[in-house]
DNA sequence: ATTGCTTATCGTCGATATACGATATACGTC
DNA sequence: GACGTATATCGTATATCGACGATAAGCAAT
């Protein structure tokens, strides 16, 4: 089974990269890219960067998708960071979190070899 | 494959920075994203990336997972080209698909406004 | 307060993900 | 051949997703 040090961390002790900070590491990773995991919430948040920022019902209109589903979406972006929204009056004007963005940009560009 | 025109393209007549392309951009990054849109499948994948090839039976040494499980995470992977599997002798000899991975960051790198 | 508009949430449904054990398949060895 | 090892697949259970309509909650204006 596992040939090196068996009840002290399995995870890569001789690479040690990838050792116990990894299983965070992965879960943060994880979470962002299942934030982009479906293709309307790709779009949202492509429709979001080409315009500075958007009232929900701006998204729902570009959207071949009830409006209740596309407030879904929205939740889920929200949650994991990558889009903010504020509200105005009785609109809610949504925006991208940079800052996750380039979080997750910067994750998935570190992925490579040691 | 979305065909040139699908008559009825409620998606961004004004935008047209989002118009029909676009679809198929964000199915294609939604479908590299869902393959990592998991802690373990994150966790197989910098794993690969830091041995330059493992055999399947490490990967479930290092995984808190069952080898059946191990094996669904590694089918997704490689149903979504991010690995890749060749037999060798009794064991399968896993890797990295750079091609697809460079993909993903290509599409992720350009997630920015216009 | 009532109406109208915008967005969020609830309830529900079918489809899919995730996990596991059990079993099947493929290979090397005896 | 029979056996053991390595991996994949099957079958199944549970959880979550993704979609929708219906409804609630918020605000602006009448």
């Amino acid at each position: 089974m596992v040939p090196i040090k068996p009840e002290t961390q399995e995870c890569c002790i001789t690479g040690e990269n990838l050792a116990l900070p990894d299983v965070a590491w992965a879960a943060d990773l994880a979470k962002l890219t299942w934030a982009l995991a479906h293709p309307a919430r790709v779009r949202i948040v492509r429709l979001l960067l080409n315009r500075k920022s958007c009232i929900c019902g701006e998204i729902v209109a570009e959207m071949p998708l009830a409006q209740s589903t596309v407030s879904q979406h929205l939740k889920i972006l929200k949650d994991t960071g990558l889009v903010q929204g504020e509200i105005d009056g009785p609109r809610v004007c949504y925006c991208i979190n940079k800052a996750a963005l380039a979080q997750l940009k910067k994750l998935i560009a570190g992925l490579k070899g040691n």
